[in-house]
DNA sequence: CGAATTTTGATAGACGTCTATCAAAACCCG
DNA sequence: CGGGTTTTGATAGACGTCTATCAAAATTCG
């Protein structure tokens, strides 16, 4: 009924206070038979550290860092406001966040943040990675320093970041293939996409999986070459609309990148018997109203709010010590239509 | 940097510590002025209690009791299952969760339930709900002796629950009407409706907005009364299979219940150059399996450790008694296909 | 005004853990 | 065996809040 505590932990170990606490808290000058007494005591009684008390008594406080692309689009928009939210959430759990934006892209800024990050002021880091050694290196000296890292929504792969929180975009690529696919079935005709630049190695990702599943099960459909929208509104409206305009053949598109204002505004351009079916990434405000009036399909969609949720969660507990890799659950490749929209 | 105590809230209201105290926790025999002294300290210094070292002090214990429908099914079964999964890991947290069983679709025998919860062991409840007004009065009775409660999953609308965590059916059929609709598009025909008995209500629901879609969006088919599958799957098998045989036009198949196996199983033995696209709901081992094998098309599906993992967080933050509505995102009607199976 | 009553203050100990210090005990080694 | 070293124990106080008790002060009212 009630959980075991130090005091029991002594009790049963044969042990005083002190010595608990010395094992707990992995200090030495403990005799390796003793510390194995304490051990046995712990593990009989299931015994486990009351953490609330344990932070209240050491005063401990868990200072992370966010570091996010000084974006413009909408997604990365939505990114900060969480944090800002979470960040207030959380304060009360003693966790302190602090926002650091570098310009997208830069991975020589990405790496001079890192470098200038003092372990006497954060913990932890959670950040959007953009891939490049320098990277790399930056991360391997910051967990040198003691920082705990994480990527977040951008992976960084094959550094020693502790973890990453975000979708498999090679998934979320097939998805919108499978979706795309069948909303064409019964017609024949060209698909096209468009790319952006908001994180490279992503959208290279995403075509990969969409092309996978368009060749192998909807072999019957055309794919074009991705159009470059570089997440620009107005590019990728006036690329798109003349693309449309040019091919009648084409039945479907899809978007990987942002710039959903303008796929949105192309498609409106276009003669009402004209039947496109289209497939776009990120829930925003504009994706959500294009949904709503039927001239979007479908939009994947990567829940910002719990890859921050994620992040924060995955820190915690890796400075809490939880070494048997603490479970987080994985972000999904969400799927919105006009009416399943939170 | 660092947080008000109780201290700072006595100095800065120039009062004691007990004062203060007895303010914060609603005592009485303090001066109407005295108390407003000590509001305004609060609110000027931004104080909130810390509610790990309250806790810590009163020894406080959150006492909950999940009331779950007896049922055989898949989903009802994961809930379970989801249950005692967050029971372990809330443990830590001093919440103790006991799971209560009742026969399924038995408003009396849950009334009956209800009725004998104990202020003195159980805080708060959720449950299942089953829709009667038995249970609505047994709900007020629960609230009358100071329990709080949730529905889960399945509601009890009209009654002195504090909330529900589970998806908004209507809108689940919407979104299967809305798939099913698009992946059907270029074909007429007619669409099969597989209802169960898991929950009547739900299924009602789900029904009306699937309805909604296909008669308004899709008027180029055709429905055809449900089948009554009573969740069993041999039932299911036999009677989609007979439909189908009997009626080639047939292109399209929603079930709205369980016995996902049923259908899976009545598409098996229909001629390979029949085409039918299928949308079911709740991700089982069955589901999943038909969704890799291309006999299911879509997965609708609530989370239902989410579900659970809510239903704790609200009961808690009620008990709590933090007033302004505690958040708990709502819970989502998510769609998985081949591509995006977590 | 004085007594009764209400309101406020002071104090002590608890919750479970941490940190620090000092003394006592056990061990090691020549 | 004795001296030095390592290991262990005992104790006190802290973290922020709660509960309880008793005394002191302020208020009310006849």
């Amino acid at each position: 009924m009630t959980r075991p505590t130090i005091h029991d932990v002594a009790r049963v170990a044969g042990v005083s206070l002190s010595t608990v606490d010395r094992v707990l808290n992995d200090r030495d000058g403990v005799r390796e038979k003793t510390r194995d007494r304490v051990l046995d005591a712990i593990g009989s009684l299931g015994f486990e550290r009351n953490l609330a008390a344990a932070n209240l008594s050491r005063k401990r406080r868990y200072r992370l860092c966010f570091i996010l692309p000084d974006g413009q689009n909408s997604f990365m928009h939505a990114l900060e406001a969480h944090v800002a939210e979470e960040a207030a959430a959380v304060l009360r759990d003693f966790t302190v966040i602090e926002t650091r934006k570098v310009p997208a892209f830069d991975a020589g800024a990405l790496a001079e943040m890192l470098r200038s990050l003092d372990p006497e002021t954060v913990d932890g880091v959670a950040m959007v990675a953009t891939d490049a050694t320098i990277v790399r290196i930056a991360v391997r000296e910051l967990r040198a320093r003691g920082i705990a890292v994480v990527t977040l929504v951008s992976d960084l792969p094959g550094s020693e970041k502790q973890g990453f929180i975000g979708i498999d975009n090679v998934q979320a690529g097939r998805t919108a293939g499978s979706l795309l696919g069948r909303f064409c079935r019964g017609r024949t005709g060209r698909i096209a996409m468009v790319s952006g630049s908001m994180l490279v190695r992503d959208h290279a990702e995403r075509r990969l999986g969409f092309e996978q599943v368009l060749r192998t099960e909807f072999p019957e459909q055309t794919l074009i070459a991705p159009l470059e929208g570089r997440d620009d509104k107005d590019l990728v409206r006036d690329q798109l609309a003349a693309q449309l305009a040019a091919d009648p053949g084409i039945i479907g598109v899809y978007s990987m990148g942002a710039g959903n204002r303008g796929v949105a505004e192309a498609l409106a351009g276009l003669p009402p018997e004209r039947d496109v079916s289209v497939v776009v990434h990120e829930l925003t405000p504009y994706s959500r109203e294009a949904l709503l009036h039927g001239s979007f399909d479908a939009v994947l969609h990567q829940d910002s709010r719990r890859e921050v949720q994620g992040a924060i969660q995955l820190l915690r507990s890796l400075l809490d010590g939880q070494l048997p890799s603490p479970v987080v659950e994985p972000i999904r490749v969400e799927i919105y239509m006009r009416d399943n929209l939170p």
